[in-house]
DNA sequence: CGGGGTTTGTTCGATTATCGACAGAAGTCA
DNA sequence: TGACTTCTGTCGATAATCGAACAAACCCCG
């Protein structure tokens, strides 16, 4: 909005993010005219972007028609691929969840088996939904690895064999595709669903590994390279005995993942092998895993401790596999936090256990399709055709 | 440009940036008609935003006419106050600097002492520069400690007595003042006027203290309480002995920062008390100067790497005091960060010295006062009244 | 129940912004 | 020198926007 806060695109932006309901608001926080309103109104009305429905209350005259997304006409799909899950949710274009569907699915088999599963997921989502195949507009997609996106390619990603370089989107016909590592998508479907109005917030992923997605003013911030986030790989304290696959030793998902708390239980004679052994031993009462699971909760929140100092975010949301025994791993993590932070950034800062769980990536991976398809450019685009 | 890329506003943008020098560049990269270029940038030169320089060199055919902003009408001014220092530089609106000056100033004497001095010396760097006080648009101000950045109050700085909370802006007449924490507005000198196209920087200043000035997507980041950046309390391995003036202990700049080295040296019998005294050590050829400073370019890098990690820059640029010895300073740093970072995130990374020196925060405070007056809404307002 | 006041939606001529074609200006090139 | 190219300014045609006027829908109140 830099200049003409009046165009189809700026209108719908209004309508969507939920400042206008009416075309007086519209009149309002534009500055138009009524009856331009009105015409921008009718061509998003008449593309299917925008529906009328009952009259809203009065305020003492002629109650306003309300607008709003329209809904029916349209399908986004938002992509969780794990290392050996797919998920898949699809959405109207205000975020409602259609239908979903979830699928033990390895990565490694390779993008054209792997995409091939999605692609076959959708039509029967679609069907399911009721809406036909065209109806599907952009799909979102989060991967385990670092991409690189602007092209969708995964950029030399560890886990995920054969799929480097690979051009997911051109898999796709008739809906653009968005890609991006699913950590961010995590952290975009927390601070979109649950946050709206926290402005800077970090998604902490504590799973087999740890990862973190930034939002910076409500956007992504991706880095560089794409690889902003990467902090399974940061250094602890005192940990120099802990080798990680990186190469290095001390790297903090060496020390505090799923995996590294597993084995750390297994030393003392717990079986344990993943981070889900972990939950599951921290729920049946064990009080080493419990207290291992804290101790891992103090190690990241060091690390986390440095990046509130550097980054001031508002909200810290920690999710992943181990944040289901967030009781203990909180506890570790706010009591480092708040001990070696700085008033002033943690004054008003929450450290909070995901609200959208095992959903986060699907959702944040669809609101990426959904918010790349209404932004202004897209819909001017739509509006002129 | 969400929409409209063509009001007054974007048309100066692109002019200003250096995307566009004549009509015709105009007219292609906005997609309007060449009638109404003219009758924009006609606009502009009437306004004295503009103004036409002698003929380009011809492609072939009529020579077209080269635009440039008019640098003669406006006057800008980068004020950097330090705890000792105060240093103003003016500048037109293309960021070329008219004059400067440079005093011996107590930020402790408060703000009103302090800013009837800025004041002063305003009025006699537009005279030499030969502009009226009218011509000043606006004032870009960095301050040693947390800024409120939209309201331009000092966030309880720690060493700036009576400036708690103060309104700063209010105490200038007649241009806008906006008012950043000075490691932000050094960042800002730095990515402006020497890594143009570096999107994602960090500026780390090593002085008695160390701070951060963090540029994402070529903004400054600012934080959720405007307190990003804070990296001088971030703790670092193994130095838990040294405590803080914050009151903890092993803070990267209780062990690395300019007071830590002197303090040091003194321990080692060698008399040193603050960051310039190690300087001069060093320059003396001092070998246990030298490699205390090598080793805070350890420290710093170690703090670096997991930023490198998380954030993923493409240019670190080391500045402050201790930066005049950069040479040891940085093979500390680089040797840790490429140690401790991952290879996708360092495989593009430069850590380079300050490239702007002593004038950065100066430099960077005038980009934001002249970019505060550039900006498309305020150019739009100065057009259409 | 039926005016007066209020807010919203719609229509339509007036105004304004933008476009596109044209002509002139100022250079290059053969 | 003349053909060609590129840029600039002009001007009528076209399109977008506005604003006033009116109709519709609701509230309030007598």
């Amino acid at each position: 909005m830099t200049s003409a806060p009046g165009s189809p695109g700026d209108v719908l932006t209004l309508i969507s993010a939920g400042f206008a309901t009416t075309r007086s608001d519209l009149a309002r926080l534009t500055g138009l005219a009524r009856s331009t309103i009105a015409q921008r109104v009718d061509a998003l009305i008449e593309r299917g972007l925008v529906e009328e429905t009952e009259s809203g209350e009065s305020t003492g005259g002629r109650p306003p028609r309300q607008l709003r997304l329209h809904t029916e006409q349209h399908a986004f799909a938002g992509v969780d691929l794990g290392a050996t899950h797919c998920r898949i949710t699809l959405m109207d274009m205000s975020g409602e969840v259609l239908a979903s569907c979830e699928d033990q699915l390895l990565i490694g088999d390779g993008p054209e088996t792997v995409l091939a599963h999605v692609d076959g997921r959708l039509d029967r989502l679609l069907t399911e939904a009721g809406r036909p195949r065209a109806a599907l507009r952009a799909i979102g997609m989060g991967v385990p690895g670092p991409v690189e996106y602007a092209t969708g390619r995964p950029n030399n990603p560890p886990i995920m064999p054969g799929w480097n370089d690979y051009p997911i989107p051109e898999y796709f016909d008739g809906a653009a595709v968005l890609v991006d590592n699913d950590v961010n998508v995590m952290a975009l479907g927390e601070q979109r669903n649950a946050f709206a109005d926290t402005h800077h917030l970090l998604f902490v992923k504590v799973g087999t590994g740890i990862g973190c997605g930034i939002v910076a003013e409500g956007r992504l911030h991706r880095g560089a390279q794409g690889s902003a986030g990467d902090i399974g790989h940061i250094r602890v304290n005192g940990h120099d005995d802990a080798g990680c696959r990186c190469g290095n030793s001390a790297c903090l998902e060496a020390v505090a993942g799923g995996a590294a708390v597993a084995r750390r239980l297994t030393e003392l004679g717990i079986a344990a092998e993943t981070g889900a052994d972990v939950v599951a031993l921290v729920q049946a009462g064990n009080t080493q895993a419990l207290r291992l699971v804290r101790e891992a909760g103090r190690l990241i929140g060091e690390v986390l401790a440095s990046l509130v100092n550097f980054f001031n975010p508002e909200v810290i949301v920690i999710g992943g596999a181990l944040s289901r025994v967030h009781e203990h791993l909180l506890a570790g993590i706010r009591e480092t936090v708040y001990r070696r932070s700085l008033p002033l950034a943690t004054h008003h800062l929450s450290i909070v256990p995901s609200r959208m769980g095992i959903n986060a990536a699907a959702l944040g991976a669809g609101m990426l399709a959904i918010e790349h398809y209404l932004s202004p450019e897209n819909v001017n685009r739509i509006v002129n055709a």
